[in-house]
DNA sequence: CGTATATTTGACTGAAATCAACGCAGGTGG
DNA sequence: CCACCTGCGTTGATTTCAGTCAAATATACG
């Protein structure tokens, strides 16, 4: 709370105190930013429109999205803090993806109109900004990877997997809270809200993981929650 | 031919007047690179290999893929000219993908060791990698949106659409020739052979294709396809 | 406390995988 | 020249995993 508080009383010569950037190297790039607040459901840049921006999300997550020509909501990837939401340049047409919070957001907006006057000044930003894009691509790419032949409990189990690894020690020690819905999981992952459900009862029936209430899960097999996600992948 | 000649003749200093590099903001960096060709086949980086190179592809095409713990090859994008290839950072760790020749490949090769300075000297260049990263960011995102939604008859129509507005006007006005086999298409869009096989049956039944032999493809109805490729995406 | 929303569970269906032949070049060697 | 082999593609029969339709809890919220 007082970490949001002081946030939103951020003068923009002051962001450079706010939230965590990702990098030192990204230190310079704070003080062209303005802070900016999402709520849990806020849309940030919703698909064609042509206003783009960049930024750089310093607490919450958010997912990115779109609707396919059959009406159904596909998320194809998550954003966490210290990613870059948008792209920095001018040219790129209209937006191709809906990017909305998950949870309440705090970011670092920068303007699009002297992004690149500030990545000029400030190449090690530029150099981050590559790195960064480079690594989500890695990260893209072995989303494609599941999505092209795992098993439905493969995708499940990789991604409580992969949540419990970006979300160390919690309260309890191997409870984790999801961030999203069933229904988001299933978007996210290609399945339907009713196989998403099935394959956690099956976790939890295989005693690999337990179902304590609402989004948590507590992890009591990491190794085998680990070679379920690999069966197949 | 003669093409392919002069670029093996190619000294270091004449690097420049080779392959199209993709925009003019490359120019200056094709007098740091080397020429390298390969042959249908042949590996230019493995996975786990520790030794990263960076390259712009002038000629060819290639495949980025690995093999699953199940022991089947998944292909997560291909490469096509002007695209580059590999990481310009030697922080990364070992590549996580095999890059294979999927033709007769011409390079521009980078050497990691003078890239950064390379970059320094030219932001223009650092600009067009960052660029083009985000674009390939774009593509592997629509690449997942299809594998997590899209049927199998919307998966190999898609295909043909893409491949067809990638290699504009052969010989016959719409006559295509598919750079994979139906082995390697069933990898690129996590399908099998055999189904593969079937929805390139069901196309040209249906009147939008011709299969003329080999990897031909006639496109005989330009928006049936279009629209078949959409049906759930 | 009651209503709305989210999740789980069950029965059935269907699309793609699997298993299994078959056809068709293109090359090799008798 | 022809028989044989090999790799690639097609076709058919059957199975299976996940989707769909439907209903029963469970949880959140005013």
């Amino acid at each position: 709370m007082v970490f949001g508080k002081s946030c939103n009383q951020c003068s923009v010569r002051e962001t450079a105190l706010c939230g965590v950037l990702a990098d030192a190297a990204l230190a310079p790039m704070a003080a062209h930013g303005t802070q900016r607040s999402l709520a849990r459901g806020e849309t940030l840049i919703r698909a064609g429109d042509p206003a783009r921006l960049c930024a750089n999300i310093q607490r919450g997550l958010m997912k990115i999205s779109h609707i396919n020509p059959a009406g159904h909501e596909v998320i194809v990837g998550l954003l966490w803090p210290g990613d870059f939401v948008g792209t920095p340049f001018l040219d790129g047409g209209p937006a191709t993806h809906d990017v909305v919070a998950l949870s309440a957001v705090s970011l670092c907006v920068f303007p699009q109109t002297t992004i690149e006057r500030t990545m000029a000044d400030h190449p090690a930003m530029e150099r981050q900004l590559l790195s960064r894009t480079l690594a989500e691509l890695g990260q893209v790419r072995r989303s494609l990877s599941r999505l092209a032949r795992a098993t439905a409990l493969a995708r499940v189990a990789g991604f409580i997997a992969e949540t419990a690894q970006r979300r160390p020690a919690a309260a309890e020690p191997h409870v984790i809270e999801l961030p999203l819905s069933r229904g988001e999981m299933a978007d996210l992952l290609g399945l339907t809200i009713e196989t998403v459900s099935r394959q956690m009862t099956r976790l939890k029936t295989a005693g690999v993981i337990g179902l304590p209430g609402g989004r948590q899960v507590m992890i009591q097999d990491p190794d085998a929650l680990a070679e379920a996600a690999d069966e197949l992948m």
